[in-house]
DNA sequence: TTTCAATGTGTAAAAAGCACACAATAATAT
DNA sequence: ATATTATTGTGTGCTTTTTACACATTGAAA
């Protein structure tokens, strides 16, 4: 196995141009979930530091299938709500890039097109690339120094979310099918480090007309137990398409 | 003169990519505003067709300075408002590429950075670039076929375009140093394709605080003379980057 | 059974958005 | 000169949206 991989990665470093565009890459800030709190799924590279999930594109590829294939091979999802934000330019982004093999390919400048992803925490299945040997989620608060220019890119990427937050609904992919008002008022706020009132934010959301109340409460937790909603996909799927007019 | 442009032009061709970048190129929309209409600056390419400004990224230069460039060497102006809005990523975005020199990096596949950029109508100096003989002004609806994917490109620069609306204030790079309530009226008119009330529109946009009325009236129309007025350049910056809440 | 903390629901006040009317005026026509 | 006309300057009441806030309900724990 470890031979495979070194045959593999030593490849990889030496034409991996014959597959892959040169002085392009893609890197994504996948978001999830968990406890309250916001989440990005990161990789450490091995015997070095931290940094976005990303990958290159490939000769007959676009960009965008780039990003789905990257965010399928560290999530194992298909299917992700997915979102490109920016694309970062700076001759300088990766300053301190050392590849062992000077001529590589990948020693020479990448433009990074930046993408951040919403997924299901609990669907999640984390896997490290060829290059690492950790992924796993962290808070995002807790995030400290990244690889290059990547928290930059992880910071933009939350802000391009609190901005989608005005014309696109996210619950649906970040929540489980079922879910309590306080739970998604718990991701807005999450999202927009922000108190919000809850009476208020329950007439807004209802508002919307994209959320359907069940029967059922979810019970087990101390106090009065709230009912589960869960967003009807056809009315979800409309607003996000045609898009909404909040403002928060 | 013409021996040196296709000497300059076949070293274009033939080695252009030991100055710019392999894959990677820029294209600009170019919005002005004139008699109450909004253009978009086009080129003409030599015995063909139509298409925006672009160009490509230097080695050691970054994606945005090379907008800036591209900006520069097609208007004249520098200083110009410029927003990066998305990457356009499809392998078959370039379909019917012909380049005579079928070897030519420039044959390859390029992935194309978008930017859109306000001028101030006035001050552009169209000047074609060396692969184009036509560099003029079009009223974006009379726009027809553009090269390549440069429609859909244009189309989603004035959809960003838009949405900035509705978070920054716009006049400053499309209108000349004074201007009437009326002109600043049409230009939002113009760019979100909608009629607004007068009262309304007066009232709002001077509820932002960004706009200075000077004694001075505009004369020579027929009718009552309208204030002049200008952007009051400070709060104007303010307003740009802490964002507006309007909403259009 | 009482207590506690969280949920479900409603209502009044404030603010923002919207529709609309009338007076003032600069050029033009008479 | 004078009247005409289209456009600008300004204000006001109505409607809708946003915001602030109160009270009854309820499931678990003490």
């Amino acid at each position: 196995m470890k031979t495979m991989d070194s045959t593999l990665l030593k490849d990889f470093f030496h034409r991996g141009d014959r597959v892959f565009l040169p002085h392009v890459s893609v890197d994504c800030a996948i978001f999830g979930f968990h406890e309250n709190q916001l989440k990005v799924l990161l990789l450490k590279w091995k015997d070095g530091p931290w940094c976005l999930p990303g990958g290159f594109v490939k000769h007959v590829e676009s960009v965008d299938d780039s990003a789905i294939r990257i965010l399928q091979e560290r999530t194992g999802l298909d299917n992700i709500y997915l979102q490109q934000f920016h694309t970062f330019g700076d001759p300088n982004r990766e300053k301190g890039k050392k590849i062992p093999d000077t001529k590589s390919w990948m020693n020479k400048r990448f433009i990074s097109i930046g993408y951040y992803a919403l997924v299901e925490f609990s669907k999640v299945n984390p896997k490290p690339d060829i290059l690492s040997d950790d992924c796993t989620w962290w808070d995002i608060h807790k995030v400290q120094e990244l690889i290059y220019d990547h928290k930059q890119i992880m910071l933009k990427a939350l802000d391009s979310l609190r901005l989608d937050l005005n014309d696109h609904p996210v619950g649906y992919n970040l929540l489980p099918g079922k879910f309590t008002m306080p739970e998604l008022q718990k991701l807005y706020e999450t999202i927009l480090e922000e108190k919000l009132d809850r009476r208020n934010f329950q007439k807004r959301i209802l508002a919307l007309e994209i959320l359907e109340r069940l029967k059922e409460r979810k019970t087990g937790g101390a106090h009065k137990a709230p009912f589960f909603y869960r967003f009807d996909k056809k009315r979800y799927t409309k607003a996000l398409k045609q898009g909404l007019k909040l403002s928060w």
